[in-house]
DNA sequence: ATGAGTGTTTGATGTATATCAAAATCAATG
DNA sequence: CATTGATTTTGATATACATCAAACACTCAT
């Protein structure tokens, strides 16, 4: 997990052995209201998590790919506030968070690691309070691709040429807009040549011009 | 800061002894990019978090008043990701974060309370994400007037009569909205006796109203 | 393959909110 | 106390996006 651990460090760190788990397409790796004991590592996969409210609305709060730790908001309150649902074959390992806690009172670097992920996912809420507050359709879609491609091109992959997970509808939820917005901002983004797009395969043509997009509104120009 | 403490530990904590700052009305707390040293907590007067896109384009992030902690998203890339400014006259405890992680690796209930505080930010942002992505502007205005009332209550000020110190367009910012939007809006509340409003004071008539208000969108009533 | 069901696209129309503009109110300062 | 600038209110109009609806394309299981 963490990258900047001396030697002795690392041995230590293996007491947190973490259990792997296995979750189908469609499974829940928890629901909101249920206990918190652990924070999860995707290791491989793709996964949402989603807020609910009371009278069935729902808000997709994140999209998470491996490498990525999750259910972080859940310390505060010793339980879940979200779902966390597969979007494709995933395996996860479980982090018991008592233990986490534990050795990471005896490995400084280990704690600092921790708290830098606590705050990146901070920062990057607000990166969608700002996008949802003050963005238009266009640039918030602009954004996600954006988002996508330079989260894949980290992991390896390619960043201008990635299959969607996630339907238009969950696109629409994240981006606080409706499905047939999501689809038709995408059919406009290909009719300009910006990307192709076929049903969920993306191919980004143009990425600095997609840039550009999510920059200025219209006026400023 | 955290209340549930043994009394040696209380002693130990003394050595966290916060270099205490007074801030004027639009006074900077910190600015975005500035190195991350410490965290803040209010004790006095009221503050507004804000990110700045390239473009000029801003997002209230957040109000904070006493008793809360700020600058968590520092912590990720030791620099400020957003602005500080004070809505008030203002008093701010200083915590050096280097000081506070060494003493959290001594207290187990200090670790735990601190990393508490760091989720309790992002289950806050998370509710502030279903507010702008599925909320219409009625519902947004009546959630953002119930949690400052229920924050002033918590303090031990009158839930129902308080005095908004931020503008229009800033309580715009924070929720997507445009200032007049926002002053329509509260007209509208007025019209219907939900509240008084004069300028920055606000009465509330009928907490379970504009509870109700915030439920279900109108088709489902 | 074939059909059912889910997800996607596209069009026509409606509406919430933005924009533009002007008056009214408030706060600060000499 | 008067003047200036900022903030707020209110109205008229514009527009981005939602809603409703129907056709179309996948996926998966029989």
């Amino acid at each position: 997990m963490p990258m900047e651990l001396t030697g002795t460090d690392m041995e230590q760190l293996d007491e947190l052995t973490c259990i792997k788990h296995a979750y189908q397409r469609g499974g829940f790796l928890y629901r909101s209201g249920s206990k918190f004991q652990s924070l999860y590592a995707i290791r491989t996969g793709f996964f949402k998590t989603q807020v609910l409210h009371e009278d069935g609305r729902e808000q997709v709060t994140g999209f998470q790919m491996a490498g990525e730790i999750i259910g972080m908001d859940a310390i505060s309150s010793d339980a879940h506030a979200c779902d966390a649902i597969a979007l494709e074959d995933s395996e996860v390992c479980e982090i018991p968070f008592s233990r986490l806690e534990e050795l990471s009172r005896k490995l400084p670097s280990l704690q600092r690691h921790l708290h830098r992920i606590l705050s990146r996912e901070i920062v990057r809420d607000q990166g969608i309070m700002l996008l949802l507050g003050s963005m238009r359709a266009e640039e918030r879609l602009a954004a996600f691709l954006l988002n996508l491609s330079q989260r894949f091109a980290a992991r390896g992959y390619s960043p201008t040429s990635f299959y969607l997970r996630m339907t238009r509808q969950e696109i629409g939820s994240y981006l606080g807009m409706k499905l047939e917005t999501v689809s038709r901002t995408l059919s406009n983004f290909q009719g300009v040549g910006l990307i192709s797009i076929r049903n969920k395969s993306v191919e980004i043509h143009n990425l600095q011009k997609l840039q550009r997009l999510v920059g200025p509104p219209p006026e400023c120009i």
